[in-house]
DNA sequence: TGATGATTGAGAGTTACTGTCGATTTCATG
DNA sequence: CATGAAATCGACAGTAACTCTCAATCATCA
């Protein structure tokens, strides 16, 4: 695998390290917040007062009080590992390791978080909008990936529509895992959504 | 086809008839500000202003701005179309008269607004979000249709990414419509996404 | 140490949305 | 036609997520 480290190591100023706590400050808060009273009756000035910074630091850090919850260091993982797969392996496979990668890492750095937030997914509007967001982006870079091992345009409608279905199909996987209340090991939902989405329905009657 | 009437006729009050005109003067109203000023420019005061009735109202007809733009009369439509189709008819065939019924009659009916609508989904986050929850909606609908015909789950994981992987391809096609500047026939694409999603990327190489 | 540029906090403003209440209007009934 | 019940509406007050600006502070580097 590419590299499964969030950030770059090297030289790490004063300045950088205080503002990364800063940002694990105010994500712990929410998560914490949330996890007390629920998401909609959590304000970002909670969310400040806890975090020990003013609201306007917050909305510095996040754009919206969603990306608090959807956005994390990890995110740049799916990417290099979606360029990092070999190239004559089929879609399905790339997928599938990309996928149990990303989730291997949030499995074992923050599992709980992992949970909260697909749950999140399912019951507030607005996380779901802003996950369905960062998907359609990581949609797009599939995109370009089935391009370069395909040879079609990645602009093309074909490319763009299954791109973004296969997507849809994963980030349904999400939406099950949380609704049954997270008994399964979502790596095997993943595996068996990737199942449909290469071979289609297994009808019962072929 | 099942019933292309947005609403029963039958007798009408006055009370309806009142009705049915303020909700059409707020959509009017906002479509209207929309084109001048764009959609975050515009405001629920000014929709309300140019509609003559106050904010409150506005608020009273449609939950939030996104949805004076997103819902619509026609949209019952889909759902009956759903199931209104022969049982033996395959879901692809299904969803591309489906799709063909409901598009032919939006873009009679109001085709600038049809158009207007597709390009606000690619600019505009919020009505995105808003039509990616109506097309979850669709996909749940979708989900119980196939359930009938194939006699899976409808609760099954399987049957849930399958339907929902179909509604993101179909997603894809109306922000691709719009980006492309409206150039191609709708129901071409949907058309040419249906042949991508029954029988898979035409990669070249097979 | 002192200059410089980044980071922060305070505060004011906008807007979408919620809830309440009294006034008006429609409708069904006598 | 009159009257009472119910639906609808407008006005108002309130909340919270953002946005912008400006002055103060703080890390960095010469």
């Amino acid at each position: 695998m590419a590299s499964v480290t969030p950030a770059d190591r090297p030289p790490l100023g004063l300045r950088e390290r205080k503002k990364i706590k800063t940002r694990r400050a105010i994500r712990a808060a929410t998560y914490a917040l949330i996890e007390e009273q629920g998401y909609d009756a959590t304000t970002i000035e909670q969310i400040a007062d806890r975090a020990e910074v003013s609201p306007s630091t917050v909305f510095r850090y996040f754009p919206t009080k969603e990306d608090i919850v959807v956005t994390d260091a990890w995110d740049p993982v799916i990417p290099a590992e979606l360029r990092a797969r070999p190239r004559d392996e089929s879609w399905a496979d790339v997928l599938r390791h990309v996928m149990r990668t990303a989730l291997d890492v949030s499995l074992a750095v923050e599992p709980e978080v992992t949970r909260l937030r697909s749950r999140l997914g399912v019951e507030v509007p607005a996380v779901r909008a802003r996950m369905t967001e960062s998907m359609a982006a990581t949609g797009r870079l599939l995109r370009e990936a089935l391009a370069e091992r395909s040879g079609l345009d990645p602009d093309s409608l074909e490319l763009r529509v299954f791109a973004m279905s296969v997507m849809g199909g994963l980030m349904e996987v999400s939406h099950y895992w949380a609704e049954t209340g997270h008994q399964d090991d979502v790596r095997d939902l993943v595996d068996r959504a990737l199942d449909v989405l290469e071979h289609g329905l297994a009808t019962g009657k072929p």
